[in-house]
RNA sequence: CGGGAUGUAGCGCAGUUUGGUAGCGCACCUCGCUUGGGACGAGGGGGUCGCACGUUCGAAUCGUGUCAUCCCGACCA
């Protein structure tokens, strides 16, 4: 390809709306385009990166014994009415109407979808097991699209969805599938964390996450992990283990005192004189529009994931100050943020972490403005709620749930993940086969995702500097770069003239930078754009030499023109072997 | 959806306070000159100043409304 042809438009800066890192390069190289909020052109650079990474998902997935289709980006409300989730995806699913106002929505998943696909043709055990994949765009209406190509909400996905006829064979799929990632992630030139994750609304029981470690902004994720042993887990589903506190207070008997102005837990460990690990924490959350109370020690964060689960909602937020003033009126109550307790609330879900069996003659709100109960004891002065579970967010400092080493956290940003869905899609559905006894037996499920355009940034936040992106070669648009110093020169024009030619007679993509320019031009154009390798034509071609330069490591060397050659057709060879 | 900000040429911005016929840099076109890290000179093309209504002799500028975009929080490949 010529420089001159090849259809990019670098820009001098950044543009100003591009917020992380890998947004800024690609926008600025002249990869992609915004249209709207959340929504790029992927202009032929771009293009060509991601097809490089379908490539590599293709073939991984193939060999893993997938089978590609192509499902509809449009989907009738009918079906997601079926699985239940029309009403509890929420305001992400993007619905519209088509001209006979019959309702529609634009795919964010296609459990739905190749559940009805499965329950038409797949009949018979002996069909089974079975994966089918496909690559597609998806359509979620984010809440706040944000960080370019990392959050949008159009994206490009590669989905997988495995029907086996038992739980022994799902798991059998489900690492063939996590191998097939390992595998696809590091041959895109990514390094890769799978954490066990919280399943969310897709749903299901087990599910892990591929995070590419990063220590910037992009990384949305915090990702827990022990150096000891290879547990590592999504802080919405990570475990620990804690310190040894001390959870007795040092009451005998239970009293209700005054504590005046104790708003905060730690006005109140200070106004007592007590550590807050011998106060009980209740805070109060909507979840799915209804007041729940979450009891902690009160040294503890609550995961809000976690909580969610606990009471089974689909949404849950923190209740704003007049919701509790609600909460306290509906009981009777006249009490705020501070005071607030389990006891006396009626007709609301009440979950407790496991942090507060320990505890003992601990401290705790009893909706009176300004004052505490001390030395209180669950069975005794306060019920133990019915829900007793992990709430509870995980910390640094914390150790692992596994081996008890300490935990350690880092930034991540999600590019796959792996779910086992078991009947979830299959028994609401009534998506059956017709099992070796006879029986007609509803499919066991598993679902496989890939964003491909996430991992394509990914790689970006992950291998840039700055002046700009250095792709691994497997992924990069292009291999290599031949500049001709000055176009005006015959010599140095004939010369890189026939290394390209030679490039690209050994099957190695180039581009040559034809155009008139000065050479500074030239240079920062390759960088920003990085091409992985480049070789320049100039002066002193009169000793017979070429530079080459690799934009990885930024090292440089005086080449004979063949030497170069040979030298980026070998790197490409090398790179493009695993 | 709550909080904050911004909309002026493809990109980055000034002009708005104090109303008077729209500007700068980059990019683009032509010519000259230049050629190892985003040169220089001359000339040129491109904008209903987000949109609507209002105030005014006159609105990018003032008012009201509206839309869009970005940032901070709750969701997710």
């Amino acid at each position: 390809m010529k420089m001159s042809k090849l259809f990019v438009q670098t820009l001098r800066e950044f543009p100003s709306d591009a917020e992380v890192i890998s947004h800024k390069m690609l926008a600025r190289a002249g990869y992609i385009r915004k249209l709207t909020s959340g929504v790029y052109n992927f202009l032929p650079l771009m293009w060509r990166v991601l097809k490089k990474v379908e490539t590599i998902v293709r073939e991984e997935m193939d060999g893993a014994g997938a089978q590609e289709l192509l499902m509809p980006f449009v989907q009738p409300q009918e079906l997601w009415q079926e699985s239940g989730r029309w009403d509890a995806y929420g305001k992400e699913l993007m619905r519209l109407k088509d001209r006979h106002d019959r309702v529609m929505c634009l795919g964010p998943t296609h459990e739905e979808v190749i559940t009805s696909i499965a329950r038409d043709g797949l009949k018979s055990y002996k069909q089974m097991p079975v994966n089918l994949y496909q690559i597609q765009s998806k359509f979620r209406d984010e809440v706040r699209p944000r960080y370019g190509l990392l959050r949008g909400r159009e994206f490009i996905m590669k989905d997988a969805y495995s029907f086996d006829t038992s739980e022994e064979g799902l798991d059998k799929e489900y690492q063939n599938m996590a191998q097939a990632y390992t595998r696809i992630f590091k041959r895109c030139g990514l390094d890769t964390k799978m954490v066990q994750s919280d399943s969310g609304a897709i749903g299901g029981s087990v599910s892990h996450e591929f995070m590419v470690i990063t220590d910037t902004d992009a990384g949305e994720n915090d990702v827990f992990y022990c150096n000891s042993c290879d547990y590592s887990a999504n802080s919405n589903h990570a475990v620990s283990k804690l310190a040894p506190a001390n959870t007795v207070g040092k009451w005998a008997k239970a009293e209700v005192i005054d504590t005046p102005n104790t708003h905060s837990i730690e006005e109140l460990s200070a106004f007592l004189d007590i550590e807050p690990t011998v106060i009980l924490k209740t805070l109060v959350y909507i979840a799915d529009k209804k007041p729940v109370l979450a009891l902690i020690r009160a040294d503890k964060t609550v995961e809000e994931t976690k909580l969610m689960n606990a009471v089974g909602a689909m949404d849950i937020r923190i209740a704003v100050a007049g919701e509790i003033e609600e909460l306290m009126q509906q009981n009777g109550f006249d009490a705020e943020k501070g005071f607030i307790g389990p006891n006396g609330i009626k007709d609301v879900t009440i979950v407790a972490d496991e942090t507060v069996r320990e505890m003992k003659n601990f401290v705790v709100g009893i909706n009176q403005k300004d004052k505490h109960l001390v030395g209180a004891n669950f069975g005794i002065d306060i019920e133990m709620p019915e829900i007793v579970t992990d709430i509870r967010l995980v910390e640094q400092g914390d150790f692992c749930p596994e081996c008890g080493k300490p935990l350690f956290v880092t930034k991540g940003i999600e590019v796959g993940n792996i779910f086992k869905l078991g009947t979830k899609y299959s028994k609401p559905m009534n998506a059956v086969y017709t099992d070796v006894d006879g029986k007609t037996k509803p499919y066991i499920m598993g679902c496989y995702g890939i964003g491909i355009s996430r991992t394509a940034a990914a790689a970006v936040e992950a291998h840039n500097d700055e002046n700009g992106i250095k792709w691994p070669i497997a992924i990069a648009p292009y291999h290599a770069i031949v500049i001709p110093v000055s176009v005006k020169d015959v010599t140095q024009m004939k010369v890189a003239q026939e290394v390209y030619e030679k490039l690209l007679a050994a099957g190695i993509e180039a581009v040559i930078d034809d155009r008139d320019e000065r050479p500074g031009v030239k240079f920062k154009d390759a960088d920003l754009i990085g091409f992985p390798f480049r070789v320049t034509v100039g002066k002193t071609i009169a000793e017979g030499t070429v530079e080459f330069k690799t934009r990885s490591t930024g090292e440089m060397e005086n080449l004979t023109p063949d030497a170069a050659t040979e030298r980026i057709i070998t790197e490409v060879k090398k790179a493009l072997a695993k």
